[in-house]
DNA sequence: CGATTCCTTGAGACAGCTCAATTTCGGTGG
DNA sequence: CCACCGAAATTGAGCTGTCTCAAGGAATCG
């Protein structure tokens, strides 16, 4: 069943109404990613004119999101699961240029269609605001727009980084890349340090990490049975990854990591 | 011999005097970024807030800017030059994230150290504005702020179409494609548009060129050969490269170029 | 003009790709 | 619960685009 909107107020006809999912949750105050999302820092005032616009949707694994040059009528916060951001050249290479983990913010204010191929990989549940609406609160609040500032800043950070190690390194640290960047976020968002053993899971198949790192999927294999085979991680069922040692799999990711959160 | 600059106007003392350079160029009217850079939506108003705690820097070509971990303590915009942001990896791999041209915005509000290196590539003129008041003027009045925003999310989406061609693109497509976008860049801002032959005027050594795309410089030096060699471009004095068909060094790119701009 | 820096070109090596064959996994129906 | 199926993953063998190492050549600048 779709969450159901407030039953009360003859619905305005022009909301698009998604068909979607069973949850029903409408608390901003009790969501999972309250404050960390583009809605962090809006107070309580912000906030009601922000659950007046926003409606849930949800996606199941291996759905589409949305297809490069959709028109998009909503700009979202995801509140779990995962999605990817790609792009695909017209003979069908691909390239991964985003991730979107809990909190991550999907769309642009001011444009109304995606250049990107937006994909849940895992079961996606997205907090969904009308663009318009959005773009409105925008200008007229000033926490959301700051929000925004920081968390686009932060994810353009993210994408040099990224373009470091896409230009740069070998597949072996492509791959440790990879996995200390999900490692660290996970560690950062939810429970558990960057040290002694760290579960990932990160539910992307070998063809997935092989777009999003530039490389073939029979390669994203070999490296990884290489790290198996030499103990710096174990592969559980369910795409599931284990790291004894998160500073050995750091080691391999080619960088400095002097600086490092390391206990 | 560089310009030289209105030489009235007794400086006004509290301006943190640059001991660079002979320029004192000082009328935001007159500047030739005023409608592009982060200024762009100013009013009146906030533009003589914004004169009043900017100044000018210059920096020859090959000097640094900045680097990694260095405290900065303005932000910036490019008014002309080019620069270039890269990082460099423990054993010197190195990579660039960014091209600073004019209008470009340089440093990040509210962080006080740069995660990257900043170097002059050409002779570069920077408009400082010393990052304190810079981010209360950003609080205080809307404009900067988002024109900021703007600006971020246009160079997030220039960085993702990056990670396409660092992840998936040949050599020959990355030579094509960087020279496509830094046509298409100076067609935007200036002279000429994206039909027949293009000069391009781009500083960059080969190695520059090399980091940039994630390649060694011999690669793009024997690129850049053929494509000479089969009459796509033409090699001038002073690294000056010019396209005789746009649309021939486009067809380069591995891009599906239907949805172009082409005349 | 020398000296430096940048660019070009060649020849061989190798990381990662392609093509191809199994094997394992996860689900599904009997 | 097990047999079966398709999807995903692994592994092998050979190929190739780019890198590495090396030697000249062209600019640019005191």
């Amino acid at each position: 069943m779709p969450f159901d909107r407030r039953p009360s107020k003859a619905v305005s006809p022009p909301a698009p109404v998604p068909k979607l999912s069973k949850n029903v949750e409408v608390e901003c105050s009790g969501c999972p990613i309250r404050h960390r999302a583009v809605c962090a820092r809006c107070d309580a005032d912000e906030l009601a004119r922000l659950e007046e616009i926003k409606y849930y949707r949800t996606y199941e694994a291996g759905q589409p999101i949305a297809w490069a040059g959709d028109e998009m009528g909503f700009v979202a916060s995801v509140v779990r699961g995962v999605a990817t951001i790609s792009q695909t050249m017209a003979d069908g290479r691909k390239q991964m240029v985003g991730l979107l983990l809990p909190s991550d913010f999907l769309g642009r204010p001011g444009r109304a269609s995606t250049p990107y191929d937006v994909t849940a990989v895992s079961d996606v549940t997205l907090c969904c605001f009308r663009r318009r609406p959005f773009e409105g609160l925008m200008a007229a609040t000033p926490h959301v727009a700051e929000r925004l500032l920081d968390m686009s800043l932060d994810e353009l950070d993210a994408a040099r980084e990224w373009m470091l190690v896409l230009g740069r390194k070998t597949a072996r640290e492509k791959i440790a890349s990879l996995l200390t960047i999900v490692a660290r976020r996970e560690a950062t968002v939810g429970l558990g340090a960057m040290t002694g053993r760290i579960n990932i899971d990160l539910p992307l198949t070998r063809e997935a990490m092989a777009d999003y790192l530039g490389l073939t999927l029979e390669t994203v294999s070999r490296q990884i049975s290489a790290l198996k085979a030499e103990g710096v991680l174990e592969l559980g069922p369910q795409r599931r990854i284990s790291v004894p040692d998160i500073r050995r799999l750091m080691a391999e990711t080619g960088d400095d990591m002097d600086g490092g959160l390391i206990a």
